[in-house]
DNA sequence: ACGTCTGAAGTAACCGGTTACCTGACATCG
DNA sequence: CGATGTCAGGTAACCGGTTACTTCAGACGT
């Protein structure tokens, strides 16, 4: 039999012998109140157990509201490790976060979107990119201006800006440099003919990618080879896949990989080996992201301080931070997935 | 500018020219209302765009909470894997789910706990192993009744369950089983000497791998060697270390390792291989978990049905399933860390 | 035509806190 | 000594919904 009904702060009141009150003021804070009284109250408290209700809580006071993140999956590393940083930082800041996934479905998304208005969420972070189309524009434009009305900030991670009047706030990596310079590093190892794994026409993450492995070719003065980018969706059994339909069209064309992330690339490495082809012997290659998978297979990658993003996303969206978009820089990790060509090179 | 005030219940009324009551019935479904005052409200309510206040209907309707799922870490796969069911199940029952991450820390886990109460949470589940002793039971058991008395329900996920009287669920895998299994699995592949990797006294999921894998021994006829148990917590860097320490003070005296977790065997098998080391070849290795890193690594492990768990969590919180303490089974899945020495064994 | 029944819509109490404003006791000051 | 200031603590309105109870109009029966 639990308790029939829940002991308000009424029944505080009553017990210690005071007025509401003076219970909400002990149990707040600043207000001045006598340290005989204030012992009534508190040892009333714990003798009843009392526990205030967050929602009338919020609902006459306008208290500060959770932070919620919103992601994909919670199972996908790169997501897991921006959560973990939001976690922390809206920790730090005393606030209450939630972690919501939508499985990539945009209906879902809107309803978790509906549902935080509902919850007067403080700020609203949605992370991942997207295919960036018409569509997607007017949507988050209008989830933008919907949760301004309900008081909400909302901050787009890893996805870019909206339009001029859209309130929300923008923080990311810089794709296109890491790219840069992860495709320099094979480029300066000696490889000519870099598969790149990953093309998405639209999708904001990969172009800006692609964007930076074609720059650090032009650079070189390598001509860039439309044969030699592959479309293929960012997790580990679309690399594999698209390396088994490459490779079963015949023997490489090609001595390096860029694989748009570490994920892709783990598929791709499992591909290579099932076919024969030592990592980093015969083909070599990189990824993005520097998630889990990449260490244990030695991969050389770019790094992305994840929950720095997931900090700033929290500090932008508490106005700690005032410039946005910002973008955070990444830095190359060399393992050894990648073998030098030495000054020349050998013969295909 | 943004909207001064938020708009309520009470204007969309005005707006639509009726009652309060008749809005929320609209909104609310199933009472009685002619279609043509349904109309009206539906236009206003579109017109203002109005959000009801979840607050306001929490407080008032006994509707139900969210659930909440609280886990160490997000960033740590087998906890993602658990929170990825607990959210699909979640939504499929109509529930908003929330994680929450405690970083391992209790004083963290305490005031979430509380926050949870005070959000007046449908079901808490909090997931992970644990040292087990006096304290923690009792402050499970204190969880369990301050919960119950917030009206919301406590499982309790790869926990060993409370005493009679505490008001918990609990779901949990078959670690012992498991691990007999894996362990069965090294020795009829030839192997003697078998070191366990993870020992953690009191620690109740290591427990009973180590259960497990002593039954298996014993099955056997191997008899027992307490210096082949070797003690590490359950993360890749502990693996790594606690390898370390061991190749150092010589060559290995054992064929096999079993690593409590597969975070362990990855970071087993790199000080392996940075001792030169071959696994298989010349160690062989197995894990537990069957979490990402175990694919890319080829590592031979047992597969825990993640999903369920946390899908049977939710459907035990909201009564859905009636036996607890409940035990979910695992499967070994056979890759290609583990070398058979054939029905002879070589010296060492 | 009148009483009764039915069902749509309105009124207002209530959920459990917070807080603006008020009260009353005591100290301070001209 | 009365006017005034200070401060702990009480009273009650309010936050934004839901819903028990009430009202009222029209349908129906006789």
């Amino acid at each position: 039999m639990t308790t029939p009904k829940r002991v308000t702060i009424r029944d505080v009141a009553r017990r210690a012998g005071v007025s509401v009150a003076t219970v909400s003021r002990v149990l707040g804070g600043d207000y001045p109140v006598l340290a005989a009284t204030r012992n009534k109250v508190t040892r009333a408290v714990r003798e009843l157990d009392y526990v205030p209700n967050a929602h009338a809580r919020a609902l006459s006071a306008d208290r500060p509201g959770a932070i919620a993140i919103v992601v994909n999956s919670v199972a996908v590393p790169y997501y897991a490790l921006i959560a973990q940083g939001v976690e922390e930082q809206a920790a730090q800041e005393g606030r209450l976060s939630l972690i919501c996934t939508t499985g990539g479905d945009t209906a879902r998304e809107l309803s978790i979107v509906q549902l935080l208005r509902e919850q007067r969420a403080e700020a609203v972070i949605l992370v991942g990119s997207v295919i960036v189309d018409e569509e997607y524009r007017t949507r988050m434009t209008e989830y933008a201006h919907a949760l301004a009305a309900a008081g909400s900030r909302l901050v787009l991670c890893g996805r870019p800006p909206l339009g001029e009047g859209a309130p929300a706030l923008v923080v990311g990596f810089d794709n296109t440099g890491g790219a840069h310079a992860v495709t320099a590093h094979l480029l300066s190892a000696g490889h000519r003919r870099i598969l790149y794994l990953g093309l998405r026409p639209g999708h904001s993450t990969s172009d800006s990618r692609v964007a930076g492995y074609r720059s650090a070719l032009a650079e070189y003065g390598v001509p860039g080879d439309p044969s030699l980018e592959v479309e293929a969706e960012f997790d580990r059994d679309a690399g594999y896949a698209a390396m088994n339909r490459r490779l079963a069209a015949g023997p490489p064309d090609f001595t390096a990989v860029f694989a748009g992330n570490d994920l892709l690339a783990a598929g791709a490495v499992q591909s290579l080996r099932e076919h024969g082809l030592r990592v980093p012997a015969e083909v070599s290659i990189v990824g993005y992201d520097d998630v889990p998978p990449a260490q244990d297979l030695g991969l050389t990658t770019v790094h992305l301080p994840h929950d720095e993003l997931g900090r700033a996303a929290v500090r932008l969206a508490l106005g700690r931070l005032t410039s946005s978009p910002m973008t955070l820089g990444t830095h190359i990790v060399v393992r050894d997935s990648v073998r030098s060509l030495g000054p020349r090179r050998s013969g295909s």
